[in-house]
DNA sequence: TCTTGACCTAGAGTTAACTCTAACTCTTAG
DNA sequence: CTAAGAGTTAGAGTTAACTCTAGGTCAAGA
């Protein structure tokens, strides 16, 4: 089976534009050429999933290119891309756990709002006990 | 107590710059001036929290404006302000629920490059059975 | 045959979010 | 009293990641 880049472009969700830049910088480099045309293949899709993978957890352009470098030199970079992907493990852990840390923020002040919409007035919540009340720089998830 | 714009950036791991140019952008509407120095106060301190999880939140600055300014109009914009709570909440929802389906990718690749560092090769592990072998946009999270 | 639509490239333009520079002021320690 | 250091502004510059335009090729249907 085998794709245009428009099919491509929104499995991915985003535009041909995208893909073209995408490929301009280098991260398609073993998609197949028709008369000039790209040609995507089912053998493209792994890549095609972990370039997705990598572009959604904000791993920038550039060092998705170097990601993509390593593997075109085969098994002497093995331990390098290793390294990367342990590195996007940590990664993904840290955003996780920033993520459950700003869902407290939220969650305070959707019931903060809450009470305020029921009283008509933010009055009474203005003096609510907030969870934390100051702005200590331990305090936030590095 | 009272924080220079020094103290504040260092709080929220940003720079002076960043600072100011929040500041040009509307988002510190209630800061004190003395002799035209910014003074940051205790009572600044819930909507620089706010700000910072907001901004970890990945919301653009426009946005966050919109934000203060909704709150500097008051009673008459709390369901207003509510709602972009919710939307916030339903966001770190999605992002939760991404972040998760990618480690998974992510793992995956460990686990292959482990195999593959033992064996020395990639060879050994080029055709395991990737869980994810086609890509198909219903299977992304939206 | 002609036109439509999808593809191509090179390169210019856009946007968000900083980041920095120049030229200035104000406070304070020596 | 003066020099350092921290603050100020307006506005220019930077960077990443697109996004678009102009001008072209090519294949298929009416």
């Amino acid at each position: 089976m085998s794709y245009s880049i428009s099919e491509i472009a929104k499995m991915l969700n985003v535009s041909t534009y995208t893909i073209r830049y995408y490929d301009k910088e280098g991260l398609f480099p073993l998609v197949k050429r028709v008369n000039g045309i790209r040609v995507f293949e089912d053998k493209d899709f792994p890549w095609l999933r972990m370039l997705n993978c990598l572009k959604n957890l904000n791993m920038p352009i550039k060092k998705i290119k170097e990601y993509v470098d390593l593997a075109l030199k085969g098994d002497e970079t093995l331990k390098a891309r290793y390294e990367l992907i342990l590195e996007q493990e940590k990664n993904i852990e840290k955003q996780l756990k920033e993520l459950k840390y700003y869902k407290k923020q939220i969650d305070f002040k959707k019931a903060y709002y809450e009470k305020a919409l029921e009283a008509g007035t933010e009055e009474v919540v203005k003096d609510w006990p907030n969870p934390h009340a100051t702005l200590e720089v331990d305090e936030l998830p590095k």
